[in-house]
DNA sequence: GCTTACAAACTTGTATACAAGACTGTAAGC
DNA sequence: GCTTACAGTCTTGTATACAAGTTTGTAAGC
């Protein structure tokens, strides 16, 4: 893999785990090619990775774009996931004390960052909790499938989620190595089930899919005289800025 | 994605599943090109796409490989299918009538190619089984990482399996149907844990991983009077030639 | 004033040319 | 005879040029 491309891939990728990427953001090749200094081909390459992986989707001729998963692509992320956690939980047989450390010390630090009220990070932590998770328990393998899908469902609950309850998450991790820690798998696996169905179960699928949704229940019941205002109706985000104030341009 | 591109990824995926294409052999870009009437350009791509599912891997300015994984890599799929697919089952609340009758017949027609003695379909309907089963209780994304680890376990059981086991996969396959049926998935999830703790059991891991080993054990106790003969010490298959008897070139 | 048609700018899609490195075969030197 | 150096061939790596399509802005017509 070409180290160039590889960052590339990278960077984007632990943006969007760490929220500095919306969903529906368009990449442009030649804005990334200049921001990291290398050619569209190099871009070209991370971008069809990323898309393989299933974390950005080309619009022919018009751009790449972070995915905007559908209400039915969100169930299945957050069944995968469902079945692949709680899976790992219920097959290892024990679970090492440096693991379980490292663990705790990872719902500690999201303690921290929650009560500090860090907004940009705590995102990113309570998702790579799962991903230390794999990594502690699992394997490589597992851990970058783990990354994948965490990847989507953060860009999912950044499209869904009408309320981040981030002590809930950090709570409920906390149960989930507390049980780990009592030796209890099955128990760990069930808090994990639940923990995850809380997530989803904590998302409007009936909302945002598309950027106008918003102005259509604005200007349903009131206004009707003249059409739609003028509106760019194009993919959701003309200009890609970043929320955390990164300059990208 | 581009239609030519993903015919080829999945030509290729496919051709691995139904082990036409042996680990290490070499897929020259100029050779697929021409084979499937595209450019390099689209070759590149598909590789590239392929690769990040990690079924081939380049080296750099030799060629694109089909993977021959590690011991550890092995064991490392293993254990992530084990996760993935004894999560699926006990993460499945009940089995529609209609999946069991698929799964019968899918399983009734792997015992059909093993007796009469179809090799060459039996080992894709043996790993078909499970792709089937991520398809009719999961859903897509799910099947669709199912379907790369199974990628992946096929070419090591290429690698490292001394001797095929089909008809007692393919029993395995009915028991873990027959414990679905019985509404007992909790069983069903213990049996496909053996069931995958078998086919790794059955790996001779200490062996094969490069294709010297066979010599180096040849020439080892007795002959050293010369050195060693005069065998081309490329990357395994110099010629990447089908086992099923499909022209390639 | 509003719609529609057209043109210009911009973006990706694709192929191709060339650069850089790896491997193989051959010949020279010890 | 054996080793080593070298050249030729082959393959991928990378950039660039151009083609094709999309979007946006503008002006003409109703």
């Amino acid at each position: 893999m070409n180290p160039a491309a590889a960052n590339i891939e990278e960077a984007i990728l632990s943006a969007i785990l760490a929220g500095r990427i919306d969903p529906g953001t368009r990449l442009g090749e030649q804005k990334l090619a200049d921001l990291f200094g290398v050619s569209r081909t190099r871009v070209r390459e991370a971008m069809m990775r990323l898309e393989t992986r299933g974390v950005v989707q080309v619009s022919a001729r018009r751009g790449w774009y972070v995915v905007e998963p559908s209400a039915e692509e969100a169930r299945e992320a957050f069944q995968t996931r469902r079945v692949i956690e709680t899976g790992l939980l219920q097959a290892v047989r024990g679970v090492p004390p440096q693991v379980l450390a490292s663990l705790k010390e990872h719902v500690a630090i999201e303690r921290e960052a929650i009560q500090t009220g860090d907004v940009s990070s705590r995102a990113c932590l309570l998702g790579d909790f799962h991903i230390h998770l794999a990594d502690a328990l699992g394997n490589r393998l597992l851990t970058e499938i783990i990354r994948d899908l965490t990847a989507r469902t953060t860009l999912i609950s950044m499209l869904y989620q009408p309320t981040e309850k981030a002590e809930e998450s950090s709570h409920d991790h906390e149960d989930i190595v507390a049980a780990m820690e009592a030796g209890d798998l099955a128990l760990a696996a069930r808090l994990m089930d639940e923990h995850i169905g809380k997530v989803e179960a904590g998302l409007d699928l009936t909302a945002r899919p598309d950027p106008l949704a918003g102005l259509r229940e604005l200007l349903s019941p009131s206004t009707f005289a003249g059409n739609a205002p003028s509106v760019p109706h194009a993919h959701s985000h003309p200009h890609a800025h970043s929320p955390s104030g990164k300059p990208e341009d």
